[in-house]
DNA sequence: TAAGCTAAGTGATTGAAATCACGAGAAATG
DNA sequence: CATTTCTCGTGATTTCAATCACTTAGCTTA
């Protein structure tokens, strides 16, 4: 059984980092389940009914207006924890979060995660801290969108995000693993337009891509164009 | 002197909600101080030195580029807190706060933020509310630019929040006290574009202004421009 | 292996907003 | 109170990305 007691991400994230006695308390009061890709923990609009702490996968948060329009968030992973503003506002989720790779996620169920916060100090100031990152999230986004005068510069912006996401993991490219029409969605853009910004780049050597696999050949040009 | 412990915005925020003890020991490790139009409380990259939490007045919360284009997440007033992601963070400011009304703010130092919050539970409690507020304006503002297709759209859809706003404080109008500059930044477009797109309602009937007092005459027209 | 589906690439067209440029009015400032 | 500095209003021009409309490529799955 899979216990937050030996979990792996201890210290990397808000509630996996809590004391022995609190992660006790998670492990006899949560479970643990599995979901496959494409399922959805919770929808915008909907009253929440538990918080999800992610042990392992992918997930996308997304918000949409009613004529369709999508704006994708950010990518959640291991550690993560997702939909604890809307628990602690007592408000509906104003998300949506669907899995993209198969996850395994703790669930807390509201009442579980009051007592949570209540009796353990350090819960709450875990709570604190997720919504730090929740609110870093969703203000790199708002920056995304705003600050770089075109698409072309938001595109270029995002993709110098994930190489520094990626050297902060050692690694040595970039992997995307979405689709234009989704990299379109979290720079306020249409999928066409993130075609033709990858295809330019690719021809002015400004970037390489092999599959999956992107590597930024020329971070100093896209500066200068998310900059502009 | 003016104390925590007779603060009338008791309840209404984070910070302002605290128990008899917390409060006290606030009132003895914090001061208040008045900042006038224009001063700056902390700028985007400062390392923190403290958080604030605002008495009265109002401020602006912005971010921006080199290149001097600016993006302004929210207008705090009374009972907000400043610059507490960064506090928790660990991290540098990521936003610029600056003076609009006149301002009374209690100022939190770093080092008796920290004892607060280790040892009054509901502290953090508060602080873990007070982000989840941020965590919403930044949501909000990326909701706000991402979604609505077109500037006219997004200005629309701000003055509708407005609207909203002033309905909970059951005024007959909005008080629109920011320049078309500043509206402009809210929603990612130009001066001239804000001016325009006003003048159009204005001529259309859809909203109606004298001085700083704006009318909405017509919400669902407005309602309709922002989702389009 | 063929059919079917989703993702990616690309051209043509067009329209809406950024940009540039200027003047009038309001308000701050000395 | 005179002068300088913001703020707002508007026209003319231009540009660049959204939209529409296909084609091509790569994966499923039947």
């Amino acid at each position: 059984m899979t216990k937050c007691q030996n979990c792996r991400h201890a210290g990397k994230h808000g509630f996996c980092s809590l004391g022995e006695d609190a992660k006790a308390f998670m492990d006899t009061n949560s479970v643990t389940m599995e979901y496959p890709r494409g399922s959805v923990l919770f929808r915008e609009g909907d009253r929440p009914s538990a918080a999800f702490v992610l042990c392992s996968g992918k997930v996308k948060v997304s918000a949409s207006s009613r004529e369709g329009r999508t704006m994708i968030l950010r990518i959640a992973d291991a550690g993560d924890v997702l939909g604890l503003s809307a628990a602690l506002t007592n408000g509906d989720h104003e998300v949506t979060v669907e899995v993209l790779e198969p996850c395994r996620a703790r669930v807390l169920p509201l009442k579980f995660l009051h007592n949570l916060l209540r009796d353990y100090p350090d819960a709450s100031l875990g709570a604190a801290k997720v919504l730090a990152v929740d609110y870093r999230a969703a203000f790199d986004e708002a920056r995304l969108v705003s600050l770089p005068g075109s698409p072309a510069g938001r595109v270029a912006r995002l993709i110098l995000d994930w190489a520094a996401e990626a050297k902060k993991n050692s690694a040595a490219f970039v992997t995307m693993t979405l689709t234009h029409e989704e990299v379109a969605s979290m720079t306020a853009t249409t999928r066409e337009t993130v075609t033709r910004t990858l295809s330019k780049m690719r021809k002015e050597k400004v970037i390489s891509t092999h599959g999956v696999a992107l590597t930024v050949l020329q971070p100093r040009v896209l500066e200068q164009m998310s900059a502009c």
